[in-house]
DNA sequence: AAAGTAAGTGGAAACGTTTCCATTGGGAGG
DNA sequence: CCTCCCAATGGAAACGTTTCCACTTACTTT
C-alpha cells in the first residue's frame, strides 16, 4: 500500500532520529537495547527496505556491475554471463546486462550510460579491442573493468581463449590422425576478429608440420544453404580429409551438409570444431571439437573486478594452453593410410561411438580437376 | 581524470546558476542564446555526463528494469532474454539480469533487491507462480510486471507458450502419422511445472484420439547415462512408435541412445521434441518439434511493461494456439500400416532428408514381454 | 508615463541515505 | 562537589539532480 516508508517514516513511527535509524539498521554505531527495538519493531510494521539508490548517491557506490556482450543467443557468451553472474550475486552486486549485437554504435551507448548509472566495475566483450571508444571511455574513467574473448593488448587483463594456441593443437590433432590436406571452414558470423586469429594459428602450425595449407571456405551468413557451398569447395581441394570449423555451429552445419552430399562423417571426412557447446556431444557422430570453459572465464573475469574493487589480490590469469582442450568425438577418424608412428599416443578416439564397429570405409571419390 | 564532474561544475565554469545548466541541458525551460552556448561549451570541456543516481532519486525512476529468470544456459531463456532486452534498449532502459537456477530462496531476494534498487518493472519467470513470495513483493508494491513462460493464474498477465495445447498438437501429429502408442519423456531438469503441462495435454489428447496413453518415462539428470533408461523403457513398451520429449534436449540425447541401442531414427522410431531451438534443423535427423519464439515472447513481455510505465495500450496476448506451431523433421515418419486415410492432409512431410530415399524400414523387433 | 507581461535567471527545497558534530545525561574518579 | 569521559541521541550537511518560486530586466500595451 502506498509509497514505500523511508527512513524518515521509521525514525518518526521509532520516536527517534534519523541517524538513529540508520545506526542501529546499519549497526554502525551505539543504541540503546529499548531503541533498537522501537526501531525494529517500525521496521516490521512499515515494511521498510533501504532504498538504494539513496544509498548510492550517498555512497557513490552502487553494487551494480555492467556487462556488455554482443549476444547470449550464443551459448558461449550465454553461459560466460551466466558464470559471471553467479560470482557477482555472491558477492552482493547484480547485474545490468546489454547485448551489442556486434554493433559498434550500441557498444559505446551501452557503456556510456552504465557509467552514467555509476556501476562499480564492467565486463565486456568489445568488437574491435584497439578500436573501442566505449573502453576507452572506461579507462579515462578509471572504472575497473574486466576483458572477456578479446585478445589483450598489452596491459590489459583479458578472460579469454587463446585462440591462436587452440588452432595450432587442432592442427597437431589432425597431424597426429595423418590429416595432412585441411580446409578452415570460417563463419563471420562470428566476430571475425576470433575467427581469423584461429584461422591464423591453424595455419602457421599446419606450415610447422609440413602439411599441405588449410584451404579456406569462407560463409558469411548463417543461412541454410551451405551445402553447395561445400560441394563446391569440396571439388576445388579433393585432397582434403580433414575440416576445421571456426565454431561448433559451423561443424554442424558442415556435418550436415556432407551427409546431404552422401559423403560420410568422419569415414570419408573428418570435422573438428570449436567452444564446445553442449550439444555437440548429444549427437551422432559426437562432435570433435575444442573445448573451451566460458562459465570459468566469466567467472574469472568477475573476480578479477571484485578484487579490483576491494583491493585484494585477483586471480591469476589461466596460462595460455589451459583456456581451452582437445575433445575427441566420432566426428574425427584417423587416416590410417601413410601412417606415420612418432611413438606419441594421442587422446584419440575414446568416442563410445558403437557406429564404428560397422565402419566400412569407402573413402570419398577424388575426382581431380 | 579526477572525479567525474557535476552539474554545479558545469554552473560554475559557465558562470551560472545550476537550474540553468539543467534547463539548457533538458531544453526544459528559457535560456538566452549566450548562455547556452557557455553551458555547451563548459559541458565539452569537462565531459559532464549527468549522473542518473542523482536523477533517479529526484525523479523516482530509473531507466532501469529488472528481469529474472531461472538460467540463461538454456538457449529459451536466453533467447526470450536478449528479445526482451532489445525492445528495453530501444526504449532507453537498461536490464538487470539475475539468473535464480530454479532457486526460490535466490528469486526472493534477487526481487527484494531489484526493488530496493527501484526498478521501474520486473519481467520473470517464477518457479511456483501460486506461491512465489518474490512475485507477492511485486505485487504490493504495485510495480509494473510480466510473467514469462509460467502459466498464469487469474488476471496475471503472461507471455508463455501453452504448453498444453503444444502438446495436444503432439498427440494429433502422431495420430495423423498413425503412431498410436506413444512415450512421454520427462525430464525434470527442466522447470517441471512446464514438464507436467506437457504430459497432461499430451495425454488427454491421446484419450481423445482413442489412442494408447503414452507411457512416461522420467529423467531426473541430463547424466550421460540415458540410453539403458530407454532400452528397459522400449522393453517394457514394446508397442511404442513414437516418443515426445518434453524438451529438445531430451530429444536429442533420446535420438542418440536409439542409435546406439541399433534402434533407427525415424524409421524404427519417431521422436518429436519441444522448444524448436536451433540445433535442432542443423543435425542429421532434422529434429520433429514444436517450435516457439522464445524472443516474441521476451518482446511482448517487455512491451507490455513499457506500457504500464507509460500507460499506453498493452499489446494483445497471442492466441493461445499462435504461441507455438509444430514444424515437421526427419526425426518424425509416417507409420504405413493401418494407415487411415481421414482426408486431412497434414504438413507432413517437408523434410527435405536425402535418407527419405534410401530407406529401408525394418522395424524394430517386439519382443513382447 | 504607468502598468502589465514575458523571458531569463538563480536560490533553495526535495528526493533517501550516511556521517560528522554537538548535545545531553549519567557514572566514575579526583 | 567538581570534572571528565563515554554512551546515546538528534540535527544538519552532503551526495547530484529537478523544479518551484521569486526576482530582475526589458518590452509591449494602454
Amino acid at each position: 500500500m502506498g509509497q514505500a516508508a523511508t527512513i524518515k517514516d521509521v525514525a518518526q513511527r521509532a520516536g527517534c532520529g534519523v541517524a538513529t535509524v540508520s545506526r542501529v539498521l546499519n549497526s554502525t554505531g551505539p543504541a540503546s537495547e529499548e531503541m533498537r527495538k522501537k526501531v525494529f519493531a517500525a521496521v516490521k510494521e512499515l515494511d521498510f527496505h533501504f532504498s538504494e539508490v539513496g544509498r548510492s548517491l550517498q555512497s557513490s557506490t552502487t553494487r551494480t556491475i555492467g556487462c556488455v556482450v554482443p549476444s547470449i543467443e550464443n551459448p558461449v557468451y550465454a553461459d560466460a554471463v551466466q558464470g559471471a553472474q553467479e560470482v557477482f550475486l555472491d558477492a552482493g552486486y547484480q547485474m545490468l546486462l546489454v547485448c551489442t549485437n556486434y554493433n559498434a554504435e550500441m557498444e559505446t551507448h551501452a557503456i556510456r550510460t552504465l557509467i552514467a548509472k555509476q556501476v562499480d566495475g564492467i565486463i565486456l566483450t568489445v568488437g574491435d579491442v584497439h578500436n573501442s571508444k566505449g573502453l576507452n571511455l572506461i579507462r579515462s574513467r578509471q572504472i575497473p573493468y574486466s576483458l572477456m574473448y578479446n585478445t589483450a593488448p598489452e596491459g590489459q587483463i583479458s578472460w579469454a581463449v587463446d585462440d591462436h594456441a587452440a588452432a595450432a593443437r587442432v592442427a597437431d590433432v589432425f597431424y597426429e590422425n595423418n590429416h595432412i590436406h585441411t580446409g578452415f571452414l570460417g563463419l563471420n558470423f562470428f566476430n571475425s576478429d576470433r575467427s581469423r586469429q584461429r584461422f591464423e594459428g591453424f595455419s602457421e602450425r599446419c606450415a610447422y608440420r609440413q602439411m599441405a595449407l588449410p584451404a579456406l571456405l569462407e560463409v558469411h551468413e548463417d543461412g541454410n544453404d551451405f551445402t553447395p557451398h561445400l560441394s563446391t569447395f569440396l571439388k576445388q581441394h579433393p585432397k582434403i580429409t580433414g575440416i576445421f570449423a571456426s565454431n561448433d555451429y559451423g561443424a554442424l552445419a558442415a556435418i550436415r551438409s556432407a551427409h546431404q552430399l552422401s559423403i560420410d562423417v568422419p569415414h570419408d571426412l573428418s570435422i573438428i570444431g570449436f567452444d564446445g557447446i553442449k550439444v555437440g556431444q548429444m549427437i551422432e557422430p559426437t562432435l570433435a571439437t575444442i573445448a573451451t570453459a566460458p562459465r570459468a572465464l566469466g567467472a574469472g573475469a568477475s573476480q578479477t573486478i571484485l578484487s579490483m574493487i576491494d583491493g585484494t589480490k585477483p586471480p591469476d590469469l589461466p596460462r595460455k594452453d589451459q583456456t581451452f582442450s582437445f575433445r575427441a568425438g566420432g566426428s574425427l577418424m584417423p587416416l590410417s593410410a601413410e601412417s606415420k608412428d612418432d611413438g606419441k599416443v594421442t587422446a584419440f578416439p575414446p568416442s563410445n561411438d558403437p557406429t564404428h564397429k560397422k565402419a566400412k570405409s569407402k573413402r570419398r571419390d577424388h575426382n581431380e580437376i
